[in-house]
DNA sequence: ACCTGAACACCGTTCAAGT
DNA sequence: ACCTGAACACCGTTCAAGT
């Protein structure tokens, strides 16, 4: 049976999960799916390609929040950030693969068009609704992105010393400054 | 005359801004400085850590702010703020280089320390001020991405389409949003 | 339609050996 | 102390040719 995109995007969810990004190459996803590297350009046109279907799928795993009155809208933001948030965090590099999808195919990534859905409902006026997003989406991605790099730097000491406490405590602390700024109420730590 | 390890940061930055990151390779430099690559690692010890020093080096032209009084201190983060952005912005990945040295290395960001003494004169307790200043650089370093993100895609179109106006005002919005959730009364914009 | 084989133009890092 | 030469084990992308 012939190897399919979906196969393809799979497998680089795999390694990517597994091994990170430094290990995520063409060459590597083709031993990986037995066939030559040149067939995978059969598939995808280009690496990029292939990496912004990756950041797609890993948010499939996020589902749609109901749509919240505008009381709930605040908290509901909350609570798709921490979704997203898990979805990435176990990912290595995810964050930089979001950001790459993001900037060549923002339509692909769903969450994020719900985030500024829920703004709005939330009562932050049209006009600063997308600045607003950008600047929970950079706190997700920033904090994520931190994380990971303590993570990649630890590997080589002992294991298991990321105080995954202090960066979870991080980021709710940001969540909640920003939502304060918008003018929202923050919602109560869950 | 021998090569110094100041030559060949140098170096790095000059391709760095000139082409990006994607093109900053240690046979490039060793090209550039009529060296075997194999010099350059006599003087640092792998591209990461010539990296760290190349971080260092994009900041030198930020000044060193006077101290602020607590009234001022807001301004003061904003002001530094807006440097650190305009320092960055025109060096390709600069961000992506930023969040490395972060990691690594975090005690060779000056910057990054008197952004934490700001937020504490400015009334941030001593426990949150290291979150705080999380936020605000995930903010700067989140922006300065898709800022440059966007530019390298629409290197292929019409030269000089990004919108630096859009950029900035996201930029400052967010700025005076976590400023406010700070409970630090927002400065005005200059 | 889907894939192979082979090439093109690259990488980072190491290290014996030279000066 | 500082560098060369050469190797090792890789990259992404393209494309004629095969089935």
């Amino acid at each position: 049976m012939a190897l399919t995109r979906e196969q393809l995007v799979d497998a680089a969810v795999g390694v990517l999960s597994e091994f990170g990004l430094a290990d995520l190459s063409m060459r590597r996803l083709a031993r990986e799916l037995d066939v030559q590297v040149g067939a995978l350009y059969w598939h995808v046109k280009s690496k990029q390609e292939l990496l912004v279907d990756v950041a797609a799928k890993l948010l499939d795993s996020v589902p749609r929040p109901n749509v919240p009155t505008p009381e709930l809208a605040p908290m509901s933001i909350a609570a798709l950030l921490r979704q997203l948030r898990s979805a990435l965090i176990a990912v290595p590099d995810s964050a930089e693969v979001m950001q790459l999808a993001q900037s060549m195919r923002p339509e692909s990534l769903d969450p994020m068009g719900w985030l500024l859905e829920f703004l709005s409902i939330a009562g932050v006026p049209e006009a600063d609704a997308t600045y607003a997003r950008h600047v929970l989406v950079n706190h997700l991605l920033g904090s994520i992105a931190s994380h990971q790099e303590a993570v990649a730097l630890s590997a080589g000491t002992e294991p298991g010393t990321v105080s995954t406490e202090w960066e979870e405590a991080a980021f709710d602390y940001g969540v909640r400054v920003i939502l304060q700024g918008l003018a929202l109420e923050h919602p109560p730590v869950v």
